[in-house]
DNA sequence: AGTGAAGTTGACGTGAACGTAAGGGATACG
DNA sequence: CGTATCCCTTACGTTCACGTCAACTTCACT
């Protein structure tokens, strides 16, 4: 299975991002491409280390907060204290994670509360004519 | 009901907030407390809404998204057209919010998975010394 | 009238996450 | 050999969300 390279245009085309933010990553090293001369080369591990990248984002995850736990992704060759206290870090990413998500449950929740009541308005807006004739 | 008044450093103790924040808010919009004189007193009704921008940042919105949000969270009088139009936003909105959310939980769950891996690890490290002596 | 605590308005500074040229190499094609 | 197309690095610019500092008011006391 011969390694699937893609250069870095490719990778924006994929990804949806630019160059510049894909250098930025490799600069806050979040990414490593493998160089060929000059050029930027992804394998198949970056692709999968840039999604999580940009789905942390979504989440609202700083780029530094990111590198941490994708330090824990590839939890290469450590010894264990480093394991145990990447252990412990992604504890508190997951208590986090879990917390933003039941907030966003009671936020949505809310949200389709607000939307209920407006359909109602509108409904009624609709049926009777109140101010404005047609 | 003597509506409840929270001056600015009220509700810097109560929400967490430095002055220069609320300010900063009021400046965008989001907030807009009543005065006293030159002061800024705070209803329950910014204490909600202060509350609603607090939440939202954790989900990852600008402040142009929430101050967005916030306007369809009090459609005071605003005529059919702008209600249809507030709806219509909030749809989109709750749409994000939603993919948010299932997405978030792919990433909890890919998360408890890595942990657990890590976990098995670290009791087969600590079981069975490998390498450093105690 | 004096002093201190709390609040106000500018205005400039800052860190994160990129955008945007400017100028230079490498490779392919006619 | 020219030039067209990518790609590279270096470096300064920008937006967002505030922090920080300066220079006043305003109010409560004493």
């Amino acid at each position: 299975m011969p390694e699937h390279y893609l250069t870095i245009r490719q990778m924006c085309d994929a990804y949806d991002v630019t160059p510049r933010t894909l250098r930025f990553y490799e600069a806050k090293e979040l990414l490593s491409p493998v160089r060929q001369g000059t050029r930027r080369l992804y394998t198949r591990r970056e692709r999968a280390r840039l999604k999580l990248v940009l789905r942390g984002k979504r989440f609202g995850f700083s780029l530094e907060d990111i590198r941490q736990l994708l330090d824990l992704y590839d939890t290469s060759g450590q010894n264990l204290a480093q394991i145990q206290r990447a252990h412990e870090l992604a504890k508190e990413r997951l208590g986090d994670m879990i917390r933003q998500r039941d907030e966003l449950t009671v936020a949505i929740d809310d949200l389709r509360q607000q939307m209920d009541w407006g359909s109602e308005v509108i409904a009624s807006l609709t049926s009777t004519s109140t101010s404005a004739a047609e």
